[in-house]
DNA sequence: CGTCCACAGGAATGACGGGCGG
DNA sequence: CCGCCCGTCATTCCTGTGGACG
């Protein structure tokens, strides 16, 4: 088959979709216009916001759970809900919207809080005071409620600590006519036990906690997005509830279960299939997998990547820090490398560990010591593969499998 | 019952590169 | 724009540890 044919079937599949209605509908950005399974939470939200409707400063919020537990899509929702009802009534407010992941910075972040009460900041070149001096008085100007969402609060103040919190809390004491509150999101549960008392007291003011979804629940939100997401009676009995329960094992969080079916939507397409079937559920578990490992191993420095190919080609027995050590030496030898010490292949194990491409278990062997037993966690071919993205290792793995 | 193995893993420190803030 | 600071990778030195073995 030509190049030109494979892309006009590819064309063709991608503007008539066998099995999706709309895609959009599972992605994980996606604000739903119904939030099941978080009425107590909206309700709990809404009623501590509610002097905005008389135009008053509401208590600072804390908001946290597990990822996946729908925080920021209730967030959003109840506030573009306050948009609406506040428009209505004519008192005004404001909120701005700011992930502290993408904006992770003193200053990005107040830039975007510029941003959003209209005031334009240039990209660099003020400094963090002058720029508070600006919004400070653009508040004042406007003299309405102003709610600042801090998603992920915690990698801000883990790259920059609590200062700019501080800051933000104590604003309230120089503005004559405006009012700020901040609604911090996070899930770390011990991200709060970690800030400056000062900060601690006046940023949980009110505290909601968001629960992980039991696998009920899941399966309800996966029902009503199927419903959207894709065409009448292409999914087969017992995929949903099958999603539901994958993730539901992994936490509840509700965003894995929208991938998980995704994905699986996504294979049966890719198949040609008009159903999705059980299956391709297992086969999309597989596929996330597989390009979770493939993503964390491209981003690994080369001696973790090194460490991680001795295991791999010393077998599927488990093995110690020392073999694993020597092995990983001779290879180093072999590539003329020069090898890092045992102390920190022991930390490349641990962080190899900790995202869960191997398994590291400390054990007492008496007499013979103390050591770790390490086996792969990760399918083989996937982990070589992404090895062999990395042209410094890619002729070993090349000679290796050839054997 | 004490020894001693084979590391775990904490602390201090350094090289280095990139991006923030003044 | 440039210096400084901070995060990451790495080294050196170190103390800790559970149980098989003599």
């Amino acid at each position: 088959m030509s190049i030109d044919d494979i892309f006009k079937r590819l064309i063709e599949r991608s503007l008539s979709s066998a099995v999706f209605k709309d895609r959009e509908v599972l992605r994980p950005d996606y604000i739903p216009n119904e939030l099941p399974h978080r009425d107590e939470e909206i309700s709990k939200i809404s009623s501590i916001l509610a002097p905005i409707f008389r135009g008053e400063r509401p208590s600072n919020i804390f908001i946290y759970g597990l990822t996946g537990t729908g925080k920021t899509a209730v967030v959003k929702y109840v506030l573009i809900k306050f948009e609406e009802y506040t428009a209505k009534i004519e008192k005004p407010f404001k909120y701005s919207y700011i992930n502290c992941r993408y904006d992770d910075t003193t200053y990005r972040v107040l830039a975007r809080l510029a941003d959003s009460i209209g005031i334009k900041i240039p990209f660099t070149g003020l400094s963090t005071s002058e720029v508070f001096r600006r919004i400070i008085n653009a508040l004042d100007g406007l003299g309405i409620p102003l709610v600042v969402i801090l998603d992920e609060v915690d990698s801000l103040v883990k790259k920059c600590g609590d200062e700019l919190l501080y800051r933000l809390t104590r604003i309230n004491e120089e503005l004559k006519r405006g009012k700020i509150t901040i609604l911090g999101i996070t899930n770390d549960v011990n991200f709060i036990e970690r800030l400056d008392p000062r900060v601690k007291s006046s940023l949980g003011e009110e505290e909601v906690i968001f629960p992980p979804y039991d696998a009920l629940q899941l399966e309800d939100i996966l029902s009503r997005r199927a419903v959207k997401a894709f065409k009448p009676d292409v999914l087969e009995d017992g995929v949903i509830s099958l999603c539901a329960s994958i993730a539901a094992k992994e936490h509840g969080d509700a965003r894995r279960a929208l991938e998980l079916l995704r994905v699986a939507g996504e294979i049966a397409e890719r198949e040609g299939k008009s159903k999705v079937s059980k299956e391709h559920v297992f086969s999309a578990r597989m596929e996330i997998e597989k390009d979770r490992v493939a993503e964390v191993i491209k981003t690994l420095p080369l001696h973790s990547k090194l460490v991680l190919l001795s295991l791999a080609i010393s077998g599927n027995e488990s093995k110690t820090t020392g073999d694993t050590y020597n092995t990983y030496r001779e290879l180093c030898r072999s590539l003329g490398i020069d090898p890092v010490t045992q102390r920190r292949v022991s930390d490349i194990l641990s962080e190899l560990d900790m995202v869960g491409i191997i398994n590291a278990k400390v054990i007492n062997r008496g007499r013979y010591g103390k050591t770790r037993l390490i086996s792969l966690n990760a399918d083989l071919n996937t982990l070589l593969k992404a090895l062999k993205e990395d042209e410094r290792i890619e002729n070993i793995v090349k000679n290796f499998r050839s054997r």
